[in-house]
DNA sequence: CCTTGTTTTGACAATGGTTGTCAATCTTTA
DNA sequence: TAAAGATTGACAACCATTGTCAAAACAAGG
C-alpha cells in the first residue's frame, strides 16, 4: 500500500473530521469504517456513519492513510508511520501490523510487469500471519 | 495466489457444476460470480445465482480455481494453468492476466515474517496494469 | 430399472458493507 | 454579519454474497 503525495484536496476543519482523526491517530492497527464508527460512539464523539465512511474515502485518497482488503472484502484503515511506499505484515487475529519495506518486491514487479508490455503499473502486497503473541495463546 | 493440493471434496457430477466448469474452462480472465451467472445466463444453460457461488466456493477451497479481490471488493475467479504457487499481472481495464512467478518474493515474505516472529504466513501479491493492447487504444 | 438415502438445486429472503440523497447545518470568506 | 459553498446525518438504496428449505437430481444397491 502506498502513500501517494497527491496534492491533499482543500477541505474544512470539522468537528467530525477532527474525531475520525484522533482515532486513526491513536490506532495502532487497521480498523474499518464501522468499527471506528462503533470507537466514536462509545465514546460520545458520535458522528454519522456516512461521514465516518466520506471521511475514510477522503483520506484514502488522499493518501493519509492505507487502506487494506481484508478476506471478508471489508475495507480497514490505518494512518502508518512512514510517507514512503511500504507493505504491512498484519496478523489475522489480533491485526498487530508491522510495517515492512521490500525494495526488491517493488523492482521486481515493475520488471515483470514491464517484460510483458503492462505500463501504469501498481501492486498489492500484504503478509498475514499470526503474531507472536497470539501464536502463543494457542 | 496459491493452488493448494487439498484433498478434493468428494462432490456429484451434475449438469450445473459441469456448467460452471466449461464456462471457467474457456475464460482465459478471471470472471466474477454474477459475471459468470451472466453468461451462463445468456447462453441458455440457466443455473441459479447461490448455485454459481457455491460451487466457485467449492473449487476455490479445492484449490482448483484462484481467487481475487478486485479493487471494489468482488471476488474474480479462473482456471489457471499452472498449479504451483503463482501471482497475477492483470489488466485494470480488460482483466487479461498473465500467471507469473515469484520466487524471491516467496522467500523475502516468508523472512520477514520470521524476522518479527509471524508464523502460519500466507500472503496475497497482485500486480495491476494496463495491458499492452489496452495502453495503444487510449 | 426402481428404491432409498443423500446431495444439490434454486427461488427468495436476509445480511452486511458501502454509497446515494437531500434538506438542514456548519465553515469560510468577503 | 451575511452570502456562498461545503459538510453532515438520517435514511433509503445498492449490490455482492450467504442462508433457507422444500423440491429435484444423483449414486448405489437390490
Amino acid at each position: 500500500m502506498s502513500l501517494q503525495q497527491q496534492p491533499v484536496k482543500e477541505q474544512r476543519r470539522t468537528r467530525q473530521r477532527a474525531a475520525v482523526d484522533e482515532v486513526l491517530e491513536e490506532t495502532e492497527d487497521f480498523i474499518s469504517a464501522q468499527d471506528l464508527h462503533a470507537v466514536l460512539r462509545t465514546r460520545g464523539m458520535s458522528v454519522g456513519l456516512a461521514t465516518v465512511y466520506r471521511t475514510l474515502q477522503t483520506l484514502a485518497d488522499n493518501g493519509q492513510v492505507d487502506v487494506l482488503h481484508t478476506s471478508s472484502g471489508e475495507a480497514a484503515y490505518r494512518r502508518c508511520a512512514r510517507d514512503e511506499h511500504h507493505h504491512h505484515l498484519v496478523c489475522r487475529s489480533c491485526k498487530a501490523t508491522v510495517e515492512v519495506a521490500g525494495p526488491a518486491v517493488e523492482r521486481w514487479t515493475k520488471s515483470v510487469a514491464k517484460e510483458h508490455g503492462y505500463v501504469d503499473v501498481a501492486h498489492t502486497l500484504e503478509i498475514f500471519g499470526l503474531c507472536p503473541r497470539c501464536a502463543a495463546q494457542q
